[in-house]
RNA sequence: GCCCAUGUAGCUCAGUCGGUAGAGCGCUUCCUUGGUAAGGAAGAGGUUCACCAGUUCGAUUCUGGUCAUGGGCUCCA
């Protein structure tokens, strides 16, 4: 007699020895059906297996994540079977799970997307099979030999501890090294689909052998597949690269890789992402300053960038001098501070700066505004007493959140402690991870710990946004640095009238202006909010009599602060229309001589919405609010 | 930096099994003066196909290299 305990504390008692499967059975056989793998004290095991004594065991199921990542993970040893089949002397190594999906790197010749299709077609009988994965226990000595043509597995069965049991999966004809559990048969991957292909080192060592990478995503469901394609689909169109072209935002060019050009366009989406910033910083006490881009070596080497960062920093010599150029504003920031002589009663000092900074990335990490080497910063150091580390760490959380709200992009928060390799005391650490754990919490909204992640010179708090599609950056970023104001020797008077050492922090907000920029567009489709987007209205005269009319409108307009257009081609209103419609200006205006004569306006917008007869007032109240309170894509009429 | 793919007009792309290149959009001019998603016609535009070498009688096409762009190079059987 067997007594398994469910999670719901509810006991069933089976004669004979139960597999899992028979136990979901016991309670239904749609339940069963659903389940993907077992639980049994925190271990995951296989749904096939016999649960031979007493104990509690919880099922995982479709719906939960990690059935998701079982599902996965069996995809992809269906996948290599598949291979295999197509090309038998492939050599498998390892086929993790990943964030979207799963992989698996195989020793073949490179094979191309076109290659895809047949892979496909093998993995869609090995579904329709619906072949079971069986687990089979063996000694190391077995697995060496069952393995022996395949080095990689050779080589990964060698560095198992010999504390662990060697597992072995067949499902059909094919064996895999695995330590499971997977699903119980191959039929239950219903909509799957292989992604990609890309070159990768066995165990990321370029002194290793190359690899294939293929990459593949399942599900259980179908639908859920076509949501996920439809998803990839929806981000190509969203491709920032494709629509700063079309919208004539911004451009790359081969005479300065990874720096991008901003037309005139993009200057205007970029100076109202600044012109918000400024007022937000300002009501939020923080003051602006510059520092050069450009700083001599001895300005690095005090604070430790030249041993730390020197690989990624621009360097040059004028007059037999060494300079370099900013890769991080810091280091002028400290300049900065040290012009004067603080008292407690000067801080916090809230010091920002919009500074343009060079990173030497590597070229084959280049990716449009999303990974650059030339990107402004919208920096803030922040000097306080520690007592102030708590309310200043909460007022930048506050900041952070009042500004990505404006855009309509959510965010979640985590923080990261010390790594193995830092620099300060244990009581500096403990002192400053409090810190930032006391305004976390008194901010109430929950977060990620990241342990050992911290930058080297303090704990950090990163602020990650998500965007329409449900894609996460990270953005924000809060870091207490205890490095820098001992290295140079930064002081304030305390009201003992002795020195003090100020605590600083580094935070950004938007992160790289750049980037952000890159991710709004994407956000957004193109479609900016009126207040941000370049060409906030157009207007259109019917015929060429009324071109200038239209160009007192637009003074008018411009008078009161609306970025606008005439279309003053010679084309028909339809063609006016449709190229201001493709181009996504907010507010197409009809400029004919029942208009001019009325005085009226009539306003076409995204929406393909007309509305004609309106007055000036009319129109310019509602326009001018959304633009003065950026609101985000409401309708305005 | 490494692997794979790509690089043809401002944009999107076709093409040449090696014989010096095309379309659509855009642009210019002319006609059209049109009331809410493409009016019509003509024309210009490539230092000749990213750049540099090599093979060849001849290269945009083949080979090698360089540069740029894209995907990946972190998730460990």
């Amino acid at each position: 007699m067997i007594n398994i305990t469910l999670p719901d504390n509810s006991i069933k008692s089976f004669e004979n020895i139960p597999s899992g499967l028979d136990i979901a059975k016991s309670i239904s056989e749609g339940f069963a059906r659903n389940c993907v793998a077992m639980k049994m004290d925190d271990r995951l095991i296989d749904l096939t297996l016999p649960v031979s004594q007493d104990c509690a065991i919880s099922f995982v199921t479709t719906r939960d994540e990690q059935g998701l990542e079982i599902l996965r993970h069996s995809s992809a040893h269906v996948m290599a079977e598949a291979v295999l089949k197509i090309y038998p002397e492939a050599k498998l190594t390892i086929g993790p799970v990943v964030e979207d999906g799963f992989y698996y790197d195989i020793d073949m010749e490179p094979i191309s997307k076109d290659d895809f299709a047949a892979v496909e077609t093998e993995m869609k009988k090995i579904i329709k099979a619906k072949n079971t994965f069986e687990r089979k226990v063996v000694t190391k000595k077995e697995a060496l030999d069952i393995f022996k043509d395949n080095p990689f597995k050779v080589e990964l069965i060698n560095e198992l501890p010999g504390s662990e049991e060697i597992s072995l999966y067949r499902n059909g004809d094919f064996i895999d090294l695995c330590r499971g559990p997977h699903i119980p048969h191959t039929g239950m991957v219903k909509g799957f689909k292989l992604l990609k292909i890309s070159g990768a080192y066995w165990r990321a060592d370029q002194a290793r052998e190359q690899l294939q990478r293929l990459y593949g995503i399942s599900f259980f469901d179908k639908k859920k597949l076509n949501k996920y394609i439809h998803m990839i689909e929806e981000a190509k169109k969203r491709d920032h690269r494709k629509l700063g072209t079309k919208l004539d935002l911004y451009s790359f060019h081969e005479e300065a890789a990874g720096m991008p050009f901003f037309h005139a366009k993009g200057m205007d989406v970029w100076n109202a992402l600044l012109d918000y910033w400024r007022q937000e910083h300002k009501k939020a006490g923080y003051v602006e300053t510059k520092t050069p881009v450009m700083l001599n070596k001895k300005l690095w080497v005090q604070s430790g960038h030249w041993e730390n960062y020197r690989e990624n920093m621009y360097t040059s010599v004028i007059d037999d001098e060494e300079y370099a150029i900013k890769p991080m504003n810091c280091p002028g920031g400290m300049l900065l501070y040290k012009t004067k002589a603080y008292s407690y009663r000067d801080l916090p000092l809230r010091a920002g700066e919009v500074g343009l900074v060079h990173r030497h990335e590597f070229s084959g990490a280049l990716s449009g505004l999303f990974r650059v080497r030339a990107f402004h910063q919208d920096d803030a150091h922040i000097f306080m007493t520690p007592e102030q580390i708590g309310t200043e760490v909460l007022g930048v959380l506050k900041l952070s959140q009042r500004i990505y709200s404006r855009f309509g992009l959510d965010f979640h928060l985590e923080l990261s402690t010390r790594p193995k390799k830092s620099i300060g005391s244990d009581e500096q650490w403990e002192e400053a991870t409090n810190g930032l754990k006391k305004a976390l919490d008194e901010y109430g909204l929950e977060y990620f710990i990241n342990e050992g992640d911290g930058a080297f010179y303090g704990p950090k708090i990163d602020i990650h946004i998500k965007d329409a599609l449900g894609r996460t950056w990270q953005c924000g970023t809060i870091q207490l640095d205890m490095s820098l104001p001992e290295r140079f020797d930064l002081t304030y008077k305390g009201k003992d009238n002795e020195k003090h050492r100020p605590i600083m922090i580094h935070r950004v907000i938007y992160g790289s202006l750049e980037r952000f920029f890159g991710i709004l567009v994407e956000h957004f489709a193109g479609k900016f909010p009126l207040w941000l987007t370049p060409v906030q209205a157009v207007l259109l005269p019917i015929n060429q009599d009324l071109a200038d009319y239209a160009d007192q409108i637009k003074l008018q307009f411009e008078d009161a602060g609306i970025r606008c257009e005439t279309d003053k081609r010679s084309e028909t209103l339809k063609r006016k229309v449709r190229d201001a419609q493709i181009a996504y200006v907010p507010l197409i205006i009809t400029i004919g001589d029942k208009e001019k004569q009325g005085h009226t306006l009539s306003v076409r917008t995204l929406d393909g919405k007309v509305k004609m007869g309106l007055s000036m007032d009319d129109f310019l109240n509602p326009v001018l609010h959304h633009i003065k309170n950026r609101t985000l894509n409401e309708a305005i009429f």
